[in-house]
DNA sequence: CGCAAATATTGCACACAGTGCATTTTCGTG
DNA sequence: CACGAAAATGCACTGTGTGCAATATTTGCG
């Protein structure tokens, strides 16, 4: 009963009908592909597109990378200040988006131009803000857990607004960007006093 | 060519088929309703439905009440602490919620049971974020824009959780539920510096 | 190896969602 | 009352998403 590989081989096929999705929609535009397009595409049966995904434009999204557990542990674990402490969590997250800077771009014009991919696009959000609210429970201690919350979602805000940046200046250091992150935390601190 | 009139009627039947929505997912279950269920119980056709929302998600959502223009004004151009000046925007805005509790009990209730309606709530939401980012905007003037639209999502956030506590418990008071709002905006302050 | 169990893929049928378009009805206004 | 804009409607049609049962593939194990 060693899953790993399946594990392994189910993602494989996923990543492979995101992809699927991502090319048609370049070439089609999102309103003329349909989930049948993408199946055949990524050589998979139309039934089968539903194992993997509810809808297409879940596939299109798919998922953010997550915050890699070396970087959750070390962050969870800290005690310097919470801001200067979160700047290795940032990096982990952000260097691993960098790493598949060509969908990130896509997917971002994709959402630019097409409203209805909010929906999918926060509901994949609200996977991340969990995974952080978890993360930052450990970090803060009980007690905490509505603080926690809020903290998570403004901090996965807080990105998206950095990537937005980021993603249409090609030249701009991921450095730069979190900064601006914990500038923007910053300053949001400030202002609540 | 005046059309206030149209707008009201406009209004309201969409009011109606709220309720004809809100009624037949507390018969039957959400799964069980269909559009077309809804729309013969709010007394029209269903092309005229999709008139009037995009789906039926939308329909049992509805939109939520919005910030009172002279309690935005006023909180706009307050010059105390942020936060306390926001005390009156927070009041006029559940007191309007409370105008509809039961309607807003339902409808938590639905949300809880039924993650599908999850997708139309934040699209609900992402309205009176960016209704708050305006306000935010003209109170914190120009150049802040990024840090008004974090703040608006962080209010937005806090608001709902303590609704969460509020319409739950039965007889809780509106102030307190304010004043956990402004709690826990305040730790966030604290936690952020 | 080769079998049995678990898991993944698929085809088919079907009910419902949502839209475009042309037509009809309603209703405020002059 | 009559006109015209806005709203409601009917109809046809494409695409979505699911349940179910059959088939294929993979995995663990004797």
């Amino acid at each position: 009963m060693e899953n790993a590989l399946r594990v392994r081989r189910r993602a494989q096929t996923a990543r492979e009908i995101h992809v699927a999705a991502l090319e048609l929609c370049q070439e089609h535009g999102l309103d003329a592909v349909t989930t049948e397009a993408i199946s055949s595409r990524a050589g998979i049966s139309l039934r089968t597109f539903f194992n993997y995904f509810p809808n297409k434009e879940a596939a299109i999204v798919h998922r953010p990378p997550d915050f890699p557990e070396a970087a959750a542990k070390e962050f969870a674990e800290g005690n310097g200040s919470l801001l200067e402490d979160m700047r290795g969590l940032l990096v982990a997250h952000l260097t691993q988006i960098d790493q598949n800077r060509k969908a990130g771009l896509l997917i971002q014009a994709l959402l630019r131009d097409n409203p209805g991919l909010k929906n999918a696009h926060e509901a994949s959000m609200r996977g991340l803000i969990s995974e952080l609210a978890t993360i930052l429970a450990t970090r803060l201690g009980p007690d905490k857990d509505h603080l926690g919350d809020i903290l998570a979602v403004v901090v996965i805000c807080a990105i998206k607004k950095a990537l937005d940046s980021w993603l249409v200046e090609e030249d701009r250091l991921l450095a730069d960007s979190i900064d601006e992150i914990l500038v923007n935390l910053q300053q949001l601190g400030l202002v609540l006093q």
